[in-house]
RNA sequence: GGGAGUAUAGCUCAGCUGGUUAGAGCACCUGCCUUACAAGCAGGGGGUCAUAGGUUCGAGUCCUAUUACUCCCACCA
C-alpha cells in the first residue's frame, strides 16, 4: 500500500501528451517491462510483428496493425502471461534495391558498374542509416515490443534458417529449377510471383491482323492486344471442332513482316465464339500460349530483353523498346495491307505490385517451390480449426487460393536478398545445393564453382518469420517456449503473400502450426472512404497526429468502431473526439487528486460502502467481465466503446457528481470512503483501459495511490462474483431515472438551473430510503424534499417514473394548457404501449411459446403502464 | 465469369446466439462559465433499420429474391 502525501507533478488543466509520452515510454524501457523470457510459472503468449519494410515510413495501416497487437500483448501481459511481442524488419528486396539503385543514379553510377559486392555494401549502409527509422516510429505509438529481440529478415539467424529451408525442400524435390513462363517486370528487371501481379483496368486496342497462307490460298484473320509479340509467334491456333477452320489445321502460314512459316494447330484452349476464333500463339510471352506450345511441341522464341526491349530474335526490330516496336510493326502491317482494323478496348493488364509497370510474361530459367504437397496440410489445419481465421469468411479466400495454387517462383534477379544456395560446376555441369558454401564439385572435384546469381523472393524469408526469429533451426529455449505463436495480426491484403506461406512453412519445417489465430483487420481509409495513397495525397501521417493529439488519441481513434476484417474511416474529427476523451479522464484524475490533498488515502476498498459505491463497483465489475470477453473474441472496437461509456457516462457524469455530496459534506468518514472508492474505481478503470491508451493511464496511475510499481505490469481486472451488487444497481437505476425525468421536465419548461423547487416524491415504503435529499438537491436542483405514500399538490408538475411519482409545485411557472397538452400526449403514448402489451398477453400463441422471462417482462411493463396512466389521468383532472 | 463484404439518424459507425420503447460519437437546436473538465454540463429534435417476399407468437437480427456501392480471385487472344 502506498500513501500519497506529496504530489510530484502538478496536473495541468488539459492533458498534454507530448510531455508525458516520451517520459513514460522511457520509464517502461528502463525497467525492461517489455522483455519476455521463458518462464515455466507462466503461460506463454506470443505475437510476431508483421515486419515492416526497412524502406517504410509509418503509415495509418501500420498504426492500426501495431495498435491492435499492442492492445492484445498488453492485455495478456497484465493477465500474467509471459507475453512476447517479437519485433523486426523486412529487407524488402525489390523495394530496397529500387531505392539504392535510385540513389546511385543520383550519383551517376549503375549496379553493373560497381558490381555486386560494392552494391551490397551500399545497401547495408543504407539499411544502417534508414532501417531503424520505422522502429523509432513504432515506439512513438507506444508499441510494447521486446526490443532486445529485434530481428531482421536478412540477419545471420534468418539467413541460416533460409538456407536450411531451401536445402531441405530441394532435397525433398519440392524446390526445382526450370524454364517456365513467369511474370517479368521490365522496370525492376526481375521475375515476380503470381501473387505480386496486380490487374488494372486500362484502355487498349485490338489490332486485327491477317496472316496469309504459305500456299497463297487466302489468309486467317486474328486479333491481338500486343502486336509486337508476333515476332515470337510460332503458330496460330483454332478450335479443333470449328467448322470454319477444320480444313486449315496443319497448313502453314507466313508470319507477316517476319516471313517465318508457322503452322495452324488445333487446340481446345481457343474459344470459337471469341473474335474470329483464331489465336496467334507466342509461347515465350503468354502463359496460355506457353501451354499450347508444350502440347504442340512448338518452338519458344523469346524476343524480349530484360528491360522489355526487343532482342536479336526480333530481327530488324532488335533494340527498339516494346512501345517503339509496337508502333513500327503496326505501321508496317498497315502499309503492307495486313492490318484489317483497330478496335478500342478496355481490358485488364497485369502490373507489378511494387512499381506499377506492366508486367511481361516471359520464359526464363527460374527456381520454383512445388506447391501442391505443401498446400494440402495447410488447408487441413484451417479446416480442422487448428488455425482460426478471424473473421471466419477469410477461410473461403484462403481455401480458394490454396486449392488452386500454382508453383511459386522464388528466384529474383536482384542482389539485395538471400542469395540462392546453389552452385554450378563449369566442368561437369553438376548443380550443388548446400547449407555450407561448397569448395569443390563433389562430382568432378572442380574447385571454381559458380554460385547462382539470383536471390530469393523476400516472402521466402518472411514465411519463416514465426520460427526463424525464435532461433530455428537451433532448438532454442525460446523456440520451445514461445512457438507456436498465438495471434497473428495483419491486414487481409497479405493473406496470400504471407499468411498462407507461413502456414505451410510452419507445418513443413516445424511440423506444427505457426500461430493459432489470425486476426485480420481492414484498411484505414480517408474520411470519404478512399484508400489513402500518395498519388491522391489524402494520406494522414500518424506521426503528425501523434504530435498534435497524442498517441493515445490516435490509438483510441483507430480502434473505435472497428470490427474484424472491415475497413475503417479515419478523420481528424474522430481524433479530436478521442483527444477529448483523454482529456476527460485527465480531469477526472485531477478532480480525484484535488480531493486527496491533505488526506491519507490507502489503496483498496473500504468496509462500509454506500449504495452508489456498490453500484459503481458493480458496474465496473460488469464492464471488466465484458471487456475481457470482447477481447477474447477480438471485438476490440466493442470493448473500447464499453470503456468509453463506463468512464464518461457512469463514472464521470454520475458517480463523481454523487460523490461530491460526501466529499464536500461535513462528515469525515463518508468523505474518506468516497475518496477511497474514487481512487480504487479510477485505478481499476485505468487498468482496463491501459492496453488501449497506455500512456495517459500509466501517467495517472502513477500519481494516484496504487499497488505495485507500474500499471503496465499490474493485474488486468477480471469479473468477480463478489462484486455483483444487483440490488444497489437497481436502486441506482431508480434514482437516476427520477433525476433524469426531473431534469427533462425542468428543461422542457425552461426552468433556469438556478431556480430550485421543492420536490415531493411518492413511492412504496420499501423504496423510501432511496430518495435522500442530497442527491436530489445536487442532481435535480431540489430545494427541500418530502417523501411519502401519496401527495395531492394542486397545480404541480407531475413526473412518473417506474418507482416513483414526483411532484414539482411550480404553478406560477406552468402554463396550464401546455402542461395539459403535454400530459395528454404522454397519456396517448402510454395507452398505445399498454395496448401492444395487452395484445401480447391476450395472444395465446405468445403466451404458450414465448419464454417465461419475456412474458413476465411484458406483464410487469403492462402493470407499470396502467399505474402510469392512472396517475396521468388524475394529474390532468387536478389541473382542470 | 466465380466468390465475398457492406447497406441502420445529416455524417461515421455499434447492435452477441431473433424478445419489452433500435444505440453512440460528430453535426444541429435550447439552456448553462453548476470551482475536475466549455476539449465541458443538462436537455432536445432526427431512423417505415436499402427494396420485395417468407419463416416465427415476435425480425434491424434468420431465409429467398432484387437494387446499389466496395473488394478479392480468374481472365479471352
Amino acid at each position: 500500500m502506498i500513501l500519497v502525501e506529496e504530489m510530484n507533478r502538478e496536473l495541468a488543466k488539459t492533458y498534454e501528451p507530448q510531455e508525458v509520452e516520451d517520459r513514460i515510454y522511457g520509464f517502461w524501457m528502463e525497467n525492461g517491462y517489455f522483455h519476455a523470457v521463458p518462464d515455466p510459472e507462466k503461460k506463454p503468449y506470443t505475437i510476431v510483428i508483421p515486419p515492416p519494410n526497412i524502406t517504410g515510413q509509418l503509415h495509418m495501416g501500420h498504426a492500426l496493425d501495431e495498435t491492435l497487437q499492442d492492445i492484445l500483448i498488453r492485455w495478456r501481459r497484465m493477465q500474467g502471461y509471459s507475453a512476447l511481442w517479437l519485433p523486426g524488419t523486412d529487407h524488402a528486396s525489390i523495394a530496397t534495391e529500387a531505392k539504392i539503385v535510385e540513389a546511385m543514379r543520383q550519383d551517376g553510377v549503375t549496379k553493373e558498374e560497381i558490381g555486386r559486392e560494392a552494391f551490397l555494401e551500399r545497401a547495408w549502409d543504407w539499411k544502417e542509416k534508414y532501417g531503424g527509422r520505422i522502429i523509432q516510429q513504432l515506439k512513438k505509438l507506444g508499441s510494447s515490443c521486446d526490443w532486445e529481440r529485434e530481428r531482421f529478415t536478412l540477419d545471420e539467424g534468418c539467413s541460416k534458417a533460409v538456407r536450411e529451408v531451401f536445402v531441405n525442400l530441394y532435397e525433398k524435390g519440392l524446390i526445382y529449377r526450370g524454364e517456365r513462363i513467369i511474370n517479368w517486370c521490365p522496370h525492376c528487371k526481375t521475375s515476380i510471383s503470381d501473387a505480386e501481379v496486380e490487374f488494372e483496368e486500362k484502355d487498349g486496342h485490338f489490332w486485327h491482323i491477317r496472316y496469309p497462307f504459305a500456299d497463297g490460298s487466302g489468309y486467317l484473320e486474328l486479333a491481338t492486344t500486343r502486336p509486337e509479340t508476333m515476332l515470337g509467334d510460332t503458330a496460330v491456333a483454332v478450335h479443333p471442332e470449328d467448322p470454319r477452320y477444320k480444313d486449315m489445321v496443319g497448313k502453314m502460314l507466313v508470319l507477316p513482316l517476319v516471313g517465318r512459316e508457322i503452322p495452324v494447330v488445333a487446340d481446345t484452349y481457343v474459344e470459337q465464339e471469341f473474335g474470329t476464333g483464331v489465336v496467334k500463339i507466342t509461347p515465350a510471352h503468354d502463359p496460355n500460349d506457353f501451354e499450347v506450345g508444350l502440347r504442340h511441341n512448338l518452338p519458344v522464341i523469346n524476343v524480349m530483353n530484360e528491360d522489355g526491349s526487343i532482342n536479336e530474335n526480333g530481327g530488324k526490330y532488335c533494340g527498339m523498346t516494346g512501345l517503339q516496336a509496337r508502333k513500327q510493326i503496326v505501321k508496317e502491317l498497315e502499309e503492307q495491307g495486313f492490318l484489317v482494323r483497330v478496335e478500342d478496348i478496355h481490358h485488364n493488364v497485369g502490373t507489378c505490385y511494387r512499381c506499377g509497370t506492366v508486367v511481361e510474361p516471359r520464359v526464363s530459367k527460374q527456381w520454383f517451390v512445388k506447391m501442391e504437397p505443401l498446400a494440402a496440410p495447410a488447408i487441413d489445419v484451417v479446416r480442422k480449426e487448428e488455425i482460426r481465421l478471424i473473421p471466419e469468411r477469410m477461410n473461403k479466400v484462403y481455401y480458394n487460393w490454396m486449392e488452386n495454387i500454382k508453383d511459386w517462383c522464388i528466384s529474383r534477379q536482384l542482389w539485395w536478398g538471400h542469395r540462392i544456395p546453389a552452385w554450378y560446376c563449369p566442368e561437369c555441369g553438376e548443380t550443388i545445393v548446400s547449407k555450407q558454401d561448397p569448395t569443390a564439385c563433389p562430382h568432378c572435384g572442380c574447385d571454381h564453382l559458380k554460385q547462382d546469381e539470383d536471390t530469393l523472393d523476400t516472402w521466402f524469408s518472411s514465411a519463416l518469420w514465426p520460427f526463424s526469429t525464435l532461433g530455428w533451426p537451433d532448438q532454442t529455449e525460446e523456440l520451445q517456449y514461445f512457438y507456436p505463436t498465438d495471434t497473428l495480426v495483419t491486414g487481409y491484403d497479405i493473406i496470400f503473400f504471407w499468411v498462407a506461406r507461413m502456414i505451410f512453412s510452419g507445418l513443413e519445417h516445424m511440423k506444427e502450426i505457426p500461430f493459432r489465430t489470425v486476426f485480420f483487420h481492414g484498411l484505414v481509409r480517408d474520411s470519404q472512404g478512399r484508400k489513402m495513397s500518395k498519388s491522391l495525397g489524402n494520406g494522414i501521417d500518424p506521426l503528425e497526429v501523434i504530435h498534435q493529439y497524442g498517441a493515445d488519441a490516435l490509438r483510441f481513434t483507430l480502434v473505435t468502431g472497428i470490427s474484424p476484417g472491415n475497413d475503417t474511416r479515419f478523420s481528424t474529427e474522430r481524433v479530436e473526439s478521442s483527444r477529448n476523451f483523454a482529456n476527460k479522464i485527465w480531469n477526472a484524475a485531477r478532480f480525484i487528486r484535488m480531493n486527496l490533498e491533505g488526506h491519507s488515502v490507502p489503496y483498496g476498498l473500504p468496509q462500509e460502502l454506500s449504495v452508489e459505491d456498490r453500484w459503481i463497483i458493480s458496474e465496473l465489475n460488469r464492464v471488466a467481465g465484458e471487456v475481457n470477453e470482447n477481447l477474447e473474441k477480438f471485438e476490440l472496437g466493442i470493448a473500447v466503446q464499453k470503456l468509453y461509456d463506463f468512464i464518461w457516462d457512469e463514472f464521470c457524469d454520475w458517480y463523481i457528481e454523487i460523490a461530491k455530496i460526501r466529499l464536500t459534506g461535513a462528515e469525515e468518514m463518508p468523505a474518506q470512503t468516497a475518496r477511497q472508492v474514487l481512487v480504487w474505481v479510477m485505478q481499476q478503470t485505468l487498468a482496463l483501459l491501459h492496453p488501449f491508451m497506455p500512456f495517459i493511464t500509466e501517467e495517472i496511475w502513477q500519481t494516484l495511490p496504487h499497488d505495485g510499481e507500474a500499471l503496465v505490469i499490474s493485474e488486468y481486472p477480471a469479473f468477480s462474483q463478489d462484486r455483483v451488487f444487483a440490488e444497489e444497481t437497481a436502486q441506482m437505476e431508480s434514482i437516476m431515472e427520477a433525476v433524469r425525468a426531473i431534469r427533462n421536465r425542468r428543461s422542457e419548461m425552461n426552468v433556469a438551473p438556478g431556480r430550485k423547487a421543492k420536490l415531493y416524491i411518492a413511492s412504496e415504503k420499501a423504496q423510501r430510503f432511496l430518495w435522500g435529499e442530497p442527491i436530489f438537491r445536487r442532481l435535480a436542483y431540489a430545494d427541500g424534499l418530502e417523501v411519502g405514500d401519496a401527495f395531492e399538490i394542486p397545480g404541480a408538475v407531475t413526473i412518473v417514473t417506474p418507482d416513483a411519482k414526483i411532484y414539482i409545485p411550480m404553478e406560477e411557472l406552468v402554463d396550464k394548457e401546455a402542461e395539459l397538452a403535454r400530459l395528454s400526449k404522454e397519456l396517448e403514448s402510454a395507452e398505445k404501449q399498454l395496448n401492444t402489451a395487452n395484445a401480447k398477453l391476450n395472444n395465446e400463441k405468445f403466451m404458450s411459446k414465448a419464454p417465461e422471462n419475456v412474458v413476465e417482462g411484458v406483464r410487469q411493463n403492462a402493470k407499470k403502464l396502467e399505474e402510469h396512466i392512472a396517475l396521468l389521468r388524475s394529474s390532468m383532472d387536478a389541473l382542470r
